[in-house]
DNA sequence: ACAAGTTGGTGTGCTAGCGCACAGAGAGCC
DNA sequence: GGCTCTCTGTGCGCTAGCACACCAACTTGT
């Protein structure tokens, strides 16, 4: 229906460099378009790049008994991903996807390594940026084991729309059952729910937000959680 | 039965340090007795110390909607509490309780950070912690999403008697509900079941872990990844 | 145009875990 | 002894989510 917006070229983590900084930085990385689905990196791999998403999102999963996967984490033009280089260990920790195609910056490890140790604003920044991601992770954690599925989709779309910056996704029932670690048939439910309550509507793999403070009312409190500890670390 | 054994009067991140580094660090330290239950930081208060357990463990518990608690990690001998300085932030992320008591190497956060600016080990040995931490904190959510309470529960006796190192373990059905977030009922249920395969006995608060291998093959394979990757990264 | 694949909706029977309420048993206290 | 408190066990009805199976609607490739 309404056209996609105009996407934001800039990374909130390096836009929040001071300039001399983010120029150096910005001149080491690749930009580069990112497919849906496409596959960055698998856990216990080596890192081979870092990326900051621009237009895109990655979701990061983390796979258990080697059949059922979880959702851990989901990252837009607010974060990065490879940023365990900041603890010296350049194995991969999780499975991430791309999950919005679009736009992001990506550098080789041996030169992010390089630009952190001439940037100290860099680290700093990074290192805040880790600290919410393992409040962001604690608090899925208890989401998934304690709200109702209804609340839980509501609150991934509300995430996945501010990262998408488009009130449009493309995303099937299966896919959403994988991300959540439930059924498909729960996300039928949850997300008929949903819809009855017209705060969505969807077909065919394409789902359109319709009523954003509707489906902040119907989500669990974790998604201001999130926001709130991203804004006092980070804002 | 068996009597409490000799504890360990060291802590493993802080043994793998240069000895020089070492010494200048517990020069540092105050070594104090922590009580069962006693509450050493709340989330959203400033962290005051970090503290190095050598005989004693620490429950690490994230609040969700101000009811419900989970416990998102469990700090003994092999790590420490107050890691996030290392990202610096001074804001404790979780509530922290004494879950068993002992000993344990206490340190200001002033001190702390000097140290850390000091040694290069310590940041090295530190961070490599903290990624294990993340590691860990996921391998829990998955664990608490997936796996069934029997097996959670295994998992859980087997982490507590590493850190305890003791097969006597003071804790009660309420207590392990709280800690696993399950109703109470739950606990009876699985302990019982345990129970009967003479895994473990029990008694008005004591439980005695009484054949560690079955344990070990009832608990979900979370308690096996654990070690492995703790193993993996800083053995 | 038609076959094949994808997506979404529905039904049936089952299990884990929930809330609530209550019962028995040990332990401490006066 | 009698009282209270804590810890453990049990029963009942309910919900969320599971596995499996099938169908309808739409899309795509040839």
């Amino acid at each position: 229906m309404t056209p996609r917006p105009a996407i934001s070229t800039h990374n909130h983590l390096l836009a929040s460099l001071p300039s001399h900084d983010r120029n150096r930085l910005l001149a080491n990385c690749e930009p580069i378009e990112l497919a849906f689905s496409e596959v960055l990196c698998r856990a216990d791999e080596l890192i081979s790049h870092v990326y900051f998403p621009t237009g895109s999102f990655i979701s990061v999963v983390t796979p258990i008994d080697g059949r059922a996967n979880l959702e851990v984490g989901l990252i837009g033009n607010e974060g990065m991903l490879g940023i365990t280089l900041l603890l010296g260990v350049n194995i991969v920790p999780f499975y991430s996807v791309v999950q919005g195609a679009g736009s992001a910056l990506r550098m080789t490890t041996a030169l992010f390594l390089r630009e952190l140790e001439q940037s100290p604003a860099l680290e700093t920044v990074l290192k805040r940026y880790l600290y919410v991601s393992m409040k962001q992770l604690a608090q899925t954690a208890a989401c998934t084991r304690f709200h109702l599925l209804e609340a839980r989709l509501a609150r991934w779309l509300l995430m996945t729309q501010d990262r998408a910056q488009s009130d449009h996704l493309h995303v099937t029932h299966v896919f959403l059952a994988y991300i959540l670690g439930v059924r498909r048939v729960g996300i039928t439910k949850a997300a008929n729910s949903l819809l009855k309550k017209n705060l969505i509507s969807y077909q065919r793999g394409d789902l359109v937000i319709r009523d954003r403070v509707g489906l902040e009312a119907a989500s669990c409190g974790c998604y201001r959680a999130d926001k709130e500890i991203y804004e006092r670390i980070l804002g």
